[in-house]
DNA sequence: GTCGTTATTCTTGTATGCAATCCGCTAAGG
DNA sequence: CCTTAGCGGATTGCATACAAGAATAACGAC
């Protein structure tokens, strides 16, 4: 999405994949050399994307001794979702009152996109507008920094939002939430806004609980050691 | 403090440091190659130390164009202050219910520790304190993923948090401040608690607009080389 | 004279080689 | 038999060399 043709980007986002998909488990070491040549790319951009993934919590990076996935526990993934909820909770709330005849206008559009989509079961079509929606949210709150700290977590959550489409009726119930908040907003029912948006984001998390909990089976036996 | 062995945290501290003292301006273009010669490092622990001052927002990293210094604004850097003060607002609300006999002991303990210091003239001991008591709470709130964002939005500030013992006159009002929403907390009072914290958090940007303002004036002049 | 195109040069991105450090194994001593 | 010191293998950290993309400047066409 951002760049492909860096190789540094296209690994990251490959390592994403597979701890979100469970491919590796937590505090699995990452080798280098091992990565570098399965991924056909040299150490130096291995490294930057380990780097990367630091940063947003994925591995751990312990110095002199290598990388470590650091795949979140079923706590850890809800306790990211509570933060993630009251982000947006307070985006809504800031954007409730700030945003623009524009903004207005284009949070609804992403609305309609969005339902189309899922009428339609484009499900790449239904996620890029839903990220405009939201991301939309994000910058109508008029606090750029916090733009960005929910632009940031947003990401964090995105490698494990994959399988969010496979459950059906998820989604409608997704739709109603999107005109919900966005009336409240409209009526320019700050709290009430933020809350229900608090309330959509959480209630996704349900979703993931499954997720996690197909996950779990593979990631909960311990043997300690390896 | 973490690993001075490694070149790459050496140089990321430096950086840090001349951002925040304002020897390099917002928008600078950090050359790789200038700047590992001038700190005499190769390019590979450079960009290591853009990608990690990149995660705390530090840097702006542009594929194919390079580092360039993002030093906050006024504006921004009051954004991130109210960004820290809801983060720190939401701890102490979360605190307040769940934290530990022990936990809360620690951070009266703490608190006598900052009275102290500053009775001693002790700067170092106080931030010091100050940070343990911050961070106490922030893990006292119960949400781990929590207090990893509010510890980062933490270090995002620390650089720019320098000069602020040097106003005396804050830091006996801080005092008073601590005791009240430790006061709060106790009484089991968490909303009033989180909106103590909240203001206690925002009185001291007020200090950093002095210290912004006195950047604004240091960082125009430009020697462009060393 | 201005705009478009192309070539040059500079910068970033990637690969590889070398040095330092850590881990595990073996062997010697208690 | 257990503990510990020393050694060898393997891995990370850093430096340098090479490749690819971007900015710039020069050139030519209109």
């Amino acid at each position: 999405m951002t760049d492909n043709s860096r190789a540094a980007t296209r690994v990251c986002t490959i390592i994403e994949q597979r701890i979100a998909s469970g491919a590796y488990r937590d505090g699995d070491k990452l080798s280098e050399v091992a990565l570098a040549e399965q991924l056909e790319v040299s150490r130096t951009p291995l490294r930057e994307a380990f780097q990367t993934l630091a940063a947003i919590g994925l591995v751990e990076l312990i110095p002199r001794r290598g990388a470590f996935v650091k795949r979140p526990s079923m706590t850890r993934l809800v306790e990211m979702f509570e933060v993630m909820a009251e982000l947006e909770a307070w985006c809504v709330r800031l954007a409730t009152r700030r945003m623009t005849a524009a903004q207005r206008l284009y949070l609804r559009q992403a609305a309609l996109d969005c339902e189309r989509a899922l009428k339609e079961g484009a499900a790449d079509r239904y996620h890029e507008a839903n990220n405009r929606l939201h991301g939309k949210i994000y910058e109508a709150s008029g606090n750029q920094v916090l733009a960005e700290e929910a632009q940031r977590m947003d990401r964090r959550l995105r490698p494990f939002r994959r399988r969010q489409l496979d459950v059906s009726g998820r989604l409608a119930a997704s739709m109603r939430e999107h005109g919900g908040f966005l009336d409240a907003m409209e009526r320019g029912e700050a709290d009430k806004a933020a809350d229900l948006m608090r309330a959509h984001i959480m209630s996704l998390s349900t979703t993931y609980d499954r997720y996690l909990a197909m996950l779990g089976e593979t990631a909960d036996d311990h043997p300690a050691d390896s």
